[in-house]
DNA sequence: GCTATCATTTGATCTAGATCAAGTTAAGTT
DNA sequence: AACTTAACTTGATCTAGATCAAATGATAGC
C-alpha cells in the first residue's frame, strides 16, 4: 500500500518545485515557465523568450494548499486565474440547501477560474483534494498582457471553448447515459489526461473520494461501488481502494460511449488538430 | 389560438430587420448595430461610434435560416459566430447512435458558436426551430478587430464565462434535481430571458417541441407533459400548447431551488453587477 | 375539406438506480 | 494496541421516472 496520497503519480510532476527547493539562483527564477514541464499544457502558443519572460513576471508562486483547504470559495472576489503545478483539485458549486455539485477535478497543468470573469465573482469552490502546488495569475494582468502578446486572448478563449465542450459532453452523459457509461467515461477520460501528462494511461491512483465521483456523475455512492465490483468482476480493471489498474481500456471506451462529433469519415483531418 | 408560428413573441422583435425592409438608405446600412434593439444584449461594451462602425463592417447579413434548417452542423469549420437577431435555435450535441443531446435554446441578443473556437470545428450542431434571422460575425476578422477595440477580446471571455457558469447550474440540475425542478427552473430561466429582452415574464410562446425539453432536462416527453398538466392543476402556470401563462412565479422560482450561489448575505451587492 | 402524419396527453406497468441498513476496512488518535 | 471515525462495500428494499400502449388533437399535403 502507499504510504500516503503524496505517493500519488500526479504529486510527484512538480516535485521540482515545492518549496523547499526553491533556494535557486536569480537567473534560474527569471525563466520557471520556461522550465515548467508542464507550459506545454498550460500556454501552448509558441511564445518567444520575450513574451515568455513577459508571462513569467506575472505569475506568482504559492505556499501550497494542504488537502482539504480552499484554494477559493464560490462568491470570493475574483482576481486570478491559477494553473495546477501538482497535485489535484476538486471544484464545486453549492445551492441554498448546502448541496454540492462537483463540477470537476482538476490536474497539472490545467488552468482555473475563467468562469469567474463575467461576474467578478468566483462561481464555484476550489478544494485541494491532496497537497496541491499552483501558480497564480492575476486576470488584471493578464489581461493586460494579452494586448502586446498576440495570441495569448485567442489562447484563453480556446481553452475557455474547450472547457464548454467537455461541459456539453459531461451534460449528455449526466441526460441520457446508464450509469455504467458514466463511470466507463469518467475513467477513460481520467486515463487519457494521465497519458497526456506522461503518466501510464492504465495505472493510476485516484485524488478523489467515492463519493466525489458519484457527485460528479449524478449518482449514488453505493451505485459507484457496485460498478467497480462489476468492472473487476468482468475483467475491466482491478481496483484496490485508490488504486485503479485498466485492463481492458478499448471495451471501457466501447462503454462509455461517447457523445463526442460522431466523427465524420473526412479523412483530411487538419482540422481537428490543436489550434 | 395564434395563426403560425411567426407569431411568437420572439418573431416580433427583428421585424424590423427582415429582408424585404432592407432597402433603405446607405447611410443607415452603416450603423445597422447602432440601431439595433439588441446590441445592448450581444455587445454590451460602451463603445464610440468609430468602433461601432468598425464592428458593423465586419458583421455580414445573411438570408433568414428557415425552421427546420441548420445555421451550422457538429464538424463544420468554423468561420463565424453568429447573433441571433430574430427566432430562435436549438443547439445540440449527436453521438455515435445518432443520438442528440440538446445543448440549449438560443433567443435573440445571444451569441452562438464560440464552443467552436479551439478545435476549429463546430462541436455542436444549430437548427432554427422557427424562422430566425441572424448576424455573421467572421472570426477572423473579430479577433483582429479585438487587437483594435479593447474591451472587445474582454467580452468575448466574458461571454463564454457566462455560459461556463449557466452550465454550471445545468450539471447540478441534470445530476440532482427531482423532475419537477428541472421543468420548474427551465420555466424561470425562459421567463428571465424573455423579461430580459422586454417581453412579457409570465406569458410566452414556446418555440420548441415537448421532446426538445425532454431533451435538455434528460427526461422523458411524457414526463414533461405530465408535469405541465401537475403544475396547470396546482395553478403555477396554464399551458394550451406553446403557449404558456405563468400564475405563481414565485412558487415555480421556490421549486427550481436553483443551485446558483447560496448568494452570502453581504448586502453591498455592487460585486455581482455585471462587469 | 379530407387524410396521413406527427405532437401531445393520459394511463398502466416496469425497472434502473436510489435509499436504507448493516458490515468491513482503513487510518488516525489517545 | 485499543478505540474512533470516516470511507467504502454489499445486500435488501423501494420508488421516481422510464417505457409501453392507446387515444386525441394538430398540421401538412393533396
Amino acid at each position: 500500500m502507499e504510504s500516503s496520497d503524496s505517493a500519488l503519480e500526479i504529486n510527484q510532476a512538480g516535485r521540482q518545485y515545492m518549496p523547499q527547493e526553491r533556494i535557486v539562483k536569480l537567473e534560474d527564477i527569471r525563466s520557471h515557465c520556461q522550465k515548467c514541464s508542464l507550459f506545454q499544457l498550460c500556454m501552448p502558443m509558441g511564445l518567444g523568450e520575450g513574451d515568455l519572460n513577459k508571462l513569467d513576471k506575472i505569475i506568482k508562486r504559492r505556499r501550497p494548499v494542504e488537502k482539504g483547504e480552499y484554494l477559493y470559495r464560490m462568491g470570493d472576489p475574483f482576481r486570478s486565474m491559477f494553473a495546477v503545478r501538482a497535485g489535484s483539485l476538486k471544484t464545486f458549486t453549492t445551492d441554498q440547501e448546502g448541496q454540492e455539485q462537483i463540477i470537476g477535478f482538476h490536474l497539472p497543468g490545467e488552468l482555473l477560474g475563467l468562469d469567474a470573469i463575467s461576474r467578478g465573482v468566483h462561481s464555484c469552490s476550489a478544494k485541494a483534494l491532496e497537497t496541491v502546488s499552483v501558480c497564480e495569475i492575476p486576470y488584471e494582468r493578464l489581461e493586460a498582457l494579452s494586448q502586446e502578446i498576440p495570441g495569448l486572448s485567442h489562447h484563453l478563449l480556446s481553452l475557455m471553448s474547450e472547457e464548454l465542450q467537455h461541459e456539453h459532453c459531461h451534460m449528455a452523459l449526466l441526460a441520457r447515459a446508464p450509469v455504467e457509461s458514466r463511470l466507463a467515461s469518467f475513467l477513460v477520460q481520467l486515463s487519457e489526461r494521465f497519458k497526456d501528462r506522461g503518466y501510464s494511461a492504465t495505472e493510476f491512483n485516484l485524488s478523489m473520494s467515492r463519493n466525489d465521483i458519484a457527485n460528479l456523475l449524478g449518482m449514488a455512492v453505493e451505485t459507484i461501488s457496485r460498478l467497480f465490483s462489476q468492472f473487476q468482476e468482468q475483467h475491466l480493471l482491478i481496483v484496490e481502494r485508490k488504486h485503479i489498474q485498466i485492463l481492458d481500456l478499448p471495451q471501457l471506451q466501447a462503454l462509455s460511449n461517447r457523445c463526442s462529433p460522431a466523427e465524420e469519415k473526412d479523412e483530411d483531418g487538419t482540422s481537428y488538430s490543436a489550434s
